[in-house]
DNA sequence: TCATTATTGTCACAATCAGAGACAATAGCC
DNA sequence: GGCTATTGTCTCTGATTGTGACAATAATGA
């Protein structure tokens, strides 16, 4: 491992993320755990001096999922004194077999900036980076301990997704191409922690027009099948 | 001038605020000055090591304002390269009469991460600090141009404050302890930049259950008082 | 072939809420 | 005692949502 140079980076600054997925069932987010320490963190990184902050956490991204254009919001910048701990970063090192000096900028403390993201589950080829071990979905309601406040940051993300789903299509960036109604439901459920009402959800989303209805889906079960759903326009309706 | 030292702070990190404040049928915003440069820029600073962002943001508004316990909300950091111009720093540097080398931290590249408050417009004492000539309230519709990315700042800013109006009791933190409900209608219409409609406002804001009545206002005024309403709980619903 | 079962697409009815206008109730002025 | 500008309430209407009902089917299996 060649840890990332003082010069070639912003001092006390990082990122981190949080990848919202849609399994068909559950919603879930992408966690990393670091070699041979135990610790389990977002995706997060550190954001270079030619590079500005949405870029440097869009790169991350692709790089441990491979997928480029990703709908990203940045939803809160957590900067409190008590999430100053160089532990966790001087056990990263120890585990690579390294001893940085007490005075080595990663073991400073960071002011973290916090973005998530929706993706496509099925997309996603997941790539763990030089430092961790492995880059897994898990269930937002089942997560390992996280280091550090990345819990706190999660409890943020998910708050603000929530307050943000009246607003914008959420669905459009966790869904496939082409869905029934009742997968979308099963997003919005997943995303409330509630269940909906089946026909005012139905009702609601044709009101807004921006659905296009297609062939039936034949899926084998002993059913009335239902109508295949797709999104109007193919813009990701991100902010950033 | 003793410009802030390195040791002391986070390098790289800097705060924006954006001061709104209502003076009975404007919404207005802070905004400093500073000494022979022609700048104008949002209140800000920047953040002691031994000091949490929120902190940061309270005792600079505190000495600018005087005002302790303000309802503060972060609304966005601002990291692009383009904010990245050192010349409005120099200018402020120059025009005190000192020339810092061209490797001096204030002139690196900062993110900033910025708040906007809500405050009674009637309990400020504006203080200037050391670098600026003067702080004052500005119309939300006539700011003088300001440097660097601040015009941004605003806009963002006044864009989350309005998205943020139908979820939060804005007007408790605008207004003075008790207020007739058509200077509450007015807070509302400054924010928005629309009128609303007087019967629909009355009848929701009363629905809500969160104002008290109390007795009429006689003002001098040739036509049927108004109640003085106020609000029912104390606290000031701040996220920080 | 034909009932059975599990969903899905719609509709109908009631309850709620917001937009719009109407109107009576004043407080001060003449 | 009228006049005027505002304020507090109501009503009417239309739009939206909660709730339940019901018909329309794909497969299954008797």
């Amino acid at each position: 491992m060649k840890a990332p140079s003082e010069e070639e980076y912003l001092a006390h600054i990082s990122y981190d993320s949080v990848v919202f997925g849609f399994s068909g069932q559950e919603l879930k987010i992408l966690i990393m755990e670091y070699h041979n320490t135990g610790l389990f963190a977002l995706p997060g990184g550190f954001v270079r001096r030619d590079q500005s902050v949405n870029d440097a956490v869009k790169s991350g991204l692709k790089e441990r999922t491979g997928l480029d254009n990703i709908y990203l919001e940045q939803f809160h910048t957590f900067g409190s004194l008590e999430r100053y701990d160089p532990k966790p970063m001087e056990a990263i090192f120890k585990a690579q077999g390294e001893s940085p000096s007490q005075d080595h900028w990663l073991l400073d403390r960071f002011i973290s900036i916090a973005y998530y993201a929706l993706i496509n589950y099925e997309l996603v080829e997941l790539k763990p980076d030089e430092l961790s071990d492995s880059i897994n979905w898990y269930p937002i309601d089942n997560l390992p301990p996280l280091m550090q406040d990345h819990r706190e940051i999660v409890d943020k993300a998910l708050e603000t997704l929530r307050s943000n789903l009246e607003r914008s299509i959420v669905g459009m960036n966790l869904l496939p191409k082409r869905f029934t109604m009742g997968e979308f439901q099963k997003v919005y459920e997943a995303i409330l922690g509630k269940p909906v009402r089946r026909t005012s959800f139905q009702r609601r989303m044709l009101s807004l027009g921006f659905l296009n209805r297609h062939e039936k889906q034949f899926n084998g079960k002993s059913h009335r099948a239902p109508y295949l759903y797709s999104f109007q326009n193919e813009s990701k309706t991100s902010s950033e």
